[in-house]
DNA sequence: CGTTCAACCTGGGCGC
DNA sequence: TGCGCCCAGGTTGAAC
């Protein structure tokens, strides 16, 4: 679930804790595989204790937060939710998922109340690792995630992956593009841009670039400023326990069969890469020609109703 | 280079 | 009620 504008509603949710001290940091027995987790769970709580959180940034999707005391390297925690992992200040929604427990005095004299931070995760697909200055550039540097999607630029997408054969939705998906787009907000960049997201990189213009990255922004940042989406009776939540606003404003996303907000036309879903791709065909013409200029990203298209969908690949 | 598939996991919903 | 199947916001690596 959770995508850039979920993973900064969850760093904002937890960044009141910096400056605070943690006295104890469990994992709970079986509560995250081998792989996931680095170093082992007891070492990581050992190397944790007794540590001040220094700040809490984010990388794409993940979560960075640094630990330091006097004297001693700073590290940090990164925690990558990927589908199901929530941080919470607040009550986990189950017992049986906590992750990670921190306990956290704020600072200051007064060593109380007693703070918890929690890494809770459904599926247990997320990870924990607690890496030093090279172990964190090697995992969220710029070799590993393009441009933050919040200021991707049109030029730096066109860069990036103005080459690729690829459908632009599923390069949209790729973090060494750009990073924090996930199914959601890759649907909803598209419709906005107005942008078949089976048109293959190539065949998109600067503007059309230009317009991706622009949709790119607006959409992220409204969802930030919505704190994310929660779907339905979904498992997303903020880090004290509230669901995002987002979702109301989904235009595509999870709406197969639903006359298209902008235009009427119905919504469709298709396969892309395994995933599931959420776009309206009228709104999001099929592009016609090669690279072409203002075409890609143009704005609304009056006759268009000569479709032959031929999806059905199931 | 790109696509497809399988894994990693749990749990909800659906058809029978 | 139960069972089997499909689906889900992500990432990685292997095979082709």
């Amino acid at each position: 679930m959770p995508e850039l504008p979920e993973v900064e509603t969850m760093r904002r949710g937890i960044a009141g804790l910096c400056g605070a001290r943690i006295v104890a940091a469990r994992f709970p027995r079986g509560s995250c595989r081998p792989l996931a987790m680095a170093p082992a769970p007891a070492e990581m709580a050992e190397r944790l204790e007794r540590q001040h959180i220094v700040s809490v940034s984010r990388y794409g999707k993940r979560v960075a937060i640094e630990v330091g005391s006097e004297g001693k390297a700073p590290h940090w925690l990164v925690i990558e939710p990927r589908m199901t992992g929530l941080l919470l200040v607040a009550a986990p929604p189950t017992p049986q998922h906590v992750r990670m427990e921190l306990d956290v005095v704020p600072p200051g004299p007064r060593h109380f109340p007693l703070q918890k931070l929690l890494f809770w995760d459904q599926r247990g697909l997320g990870t924990i690792r607690l890496l030093d200055a090279a172990g964190l550039d090697r995992a969220c540097g710029a070799a590993k995630l393009g441009p933050d999607g919040l200021v991707v630029t049109g030029s730096e997408l066109a860069v990036r992956l103005g080459e690729s054969r690829r459908g632009v939705k599923v390069a949209l998906l790729d973090q060494k593009g750009v990073a924090g787009i996930g199914n959601i907000y890759a649907a909803e960049i598209l419709h906005r841009a107005a942008i078949d997201p089976r048109t293959p990189c190539r065949a998109l213009a600067a503007e059309a670039w230009e317009t991706v990255a622009r949709a790119a922004r607006e959409i992220l940042a409204s969802a930030v400023a919505h704190e994310g989406s929660s779907i339905g009776d979904e498992l997303y939540r903020t880090a004290d326990n509230r669901k995002g606003g987002f979702q109301k404003l989904h235009r595509v996303y999870g709406l197969a069969g639903t006359p298209c907000q902008t235009c009427g036309g119905a919504i469709e879903r298709i396969v892309q890469a395994q995933r599931s791709t959420f776009f309206c065909p009228v709104c999001q013409p099929r592009p016609r020609g090669g690279k072409r200029k203002g075409r890609a990203g143009g704005a609304r298209v009056a006759p268009r109703p000569k479709l032959v969908r031929r999806d059905a690949k199931a």
